[in-house]
DNA sequence: GGCGTTTCTGTTATGTTATAACGTTACAGT
DNA sequence: ACTGTAACGTTATAACATAACAGAAACGCC
């Protein structure tokens, strides 16, 4: 059964590759129903936990959302931008701005595990929509 | 009408100062209808709304969760350590982070807006209790 | 191969978080 | 008082996430 699993996972994934935005588990849940109409909420998430553990999906927290990882360096780096018009989310490499944060929470003996580095806003090509309206 | 409103924000922002730790907009939701039975979450959603407009209350994205602002400088350029632990949330003010983050997303001609800084990890105190257990 | 143990999976049900929709109320300007 | 508008209360429902459990697969041992 860790066959069906692995597919599972290789399907969540491939359909998260297909598009350029963020997903939730349930668009995806809704897209594999396609194939599987039973499928349930709690194969997805299991499915998403592998992949985000796995370094393979992005997990945007302050949207309840997935998306695959399209970074070059280290997945727990990243510094994700997200447009509030369109939905896309542009990816940067931002170590430095990982470790000064490490470095911030640990001066009061904080232990630092997991970052969350987020930033909304408009993309370039929306803010250059903005100005021909 | 107003009035009421003013209320309900107080009211929402006084509970959330008598803890320590996050609180879910149910949790506020339950502890307020002790008073009023037929207090419904939209009301909590706009009261909480309208203080985090106001920089009175954070929301802890990766938590979804809320907490009042203790900080000493400005809401919009703390960074919020999570203990995964026993729950608890210090805020750092971290101005130069956040200036890299934006300074970051606008290098593809992204328009920097809200952002999202949060660290989960383990606090001081919980660090300490596992050494003794 | 047979058997117990462990881990993973599918399924059902439920819990938790958030918003849509719509009628009502307050209030300012006339 | 009349009207426009912004805020509000209320009901219902949508969206997100996990608990609980039974059955299947994988593994190690004999
Ligand atoms: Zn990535
Ligand atoms: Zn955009
Ligand atoms: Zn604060
Ligand atoms: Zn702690």
């Amino acid at each position: 059964m860790s066959k069906q699993g692995e597919q599972m996972r290789s399907n969540v994934l491939r359909v998260l590759r297909q598009r350029d935005a963020p997903m939730s588990a349930y668009d995806l849940l809704r897209e594999l129903q396609s194939d599987a109409p039973r499928l349930a909420p709690t194969t997805i998430y299991r499915a998403l936990e592998k992949l985000v553990e796995r370094g393979s999906v992005h997990r945007l927290e302050s949207l309840n959302a997935f998306m695959a990882c399209r970074c070059e360096g280290p997945v727990d780096m990243s510094v994700l931008a997200i447009c509030d018009d369109c939905g896309a989310v542009e990816e940067n490499l931002a170590t430095s701005v990982h470790e000064q944060l490490s470095n911030i929470a640990s001066q009061s003996g904080f232990e630092p595990g997991r970052r969350v580095v987020e930033i909304h806003g408009r993309c370039a090509s929306c803010t250059v929509d903005e100005v021909h309206s």
